[in-house]
DNA sequence: TTGACATGAAACCTCTAGGTTTCGTATAAA
DNA sequence: TTTATACGAAACCTAGAGGTTTCATGTCAA
């Protein structure tokens, strides 16, 4: 019994990582955490755009904001992202057992 | 280099499995193939709303139709999933280091 | 051959996602 | 104390997503 909150929650990272800008964003935040115009400027939309897209991936949890000053920080949090894997992990048996099989046994290691 | 069909055929997928609907359409052809009516039954929407999500999962690559007389068998194609798989690998080094480290190793045995 | 069944296709509706421009405000710097 | 900077918020626009109803068509069954 999934109760609700998992499921929006859940909902909200597929959300938020099925646009391609934010899949992007991501991959900038992967490297370095940043302010809002250091991450505007790798793109060619305007900021508003870009702090709309930051708004859905911080409903996903995918990145955190810090107060800096008159700068917002923004930082990955990709542990997040163990929701998609989980829900992955299912259909790993249909393409690769072998993997699987192995990643289930040192999930279960490390619980 | 990406080259452009691959971009295109990740980002389909990733707007596949954004909706609920179609993973939960996923989820039931994980068990057995099925025919339109057969999903449509599990769903509390029309029929041609389910045949749009079908239409959007086939262009994922996610199912595959076959023509069964009249009707259209419809099965799951989960190998699709590794693109998701292979994006999400990247951020694994951030959430789970063992974890990611033997399964790159377990890939690559598998090359 | 006639009727029921499984589906595709098209026209339509509504809401929201993703973008813009404009303006206001707090903070830093000169 | 001005002035520039970093940002939020609001109003607005447009295209597309997700749904509906209606109708046409091929196939199976009586």
């Amino acid at each position: 019994m999934k109760p609700k909150g998992v499921i929006m929650v859940e909902q909200a990272v597929f959300r938020a990582i099925a646009d391609p800008t934010r899949r992007e964003i991501m991959g900038l935040l992967s490297t370095r955490d940043m302010n809002l115009n250091e991450i505007a400027n790798n793109f060619d939309m305007t900021r508003p755009a870009v702090a709309k897209h930051l708004r859905v991936l911080r409903d996903g949890r995918l990145i955190s904001v810090r107060q800096h000053g008159r700068e917002r920080i923004h930082s990955l949090t990709p542990e997040t992202l163990k929701t998609v894997a989980d829900w992955l992990s299912y259909y790993d048996q249909f393409w690769d057992d072998k993997l699987s099989n192995l990643k289930r046994a040192v999930e279960a290691d490390n619980d």
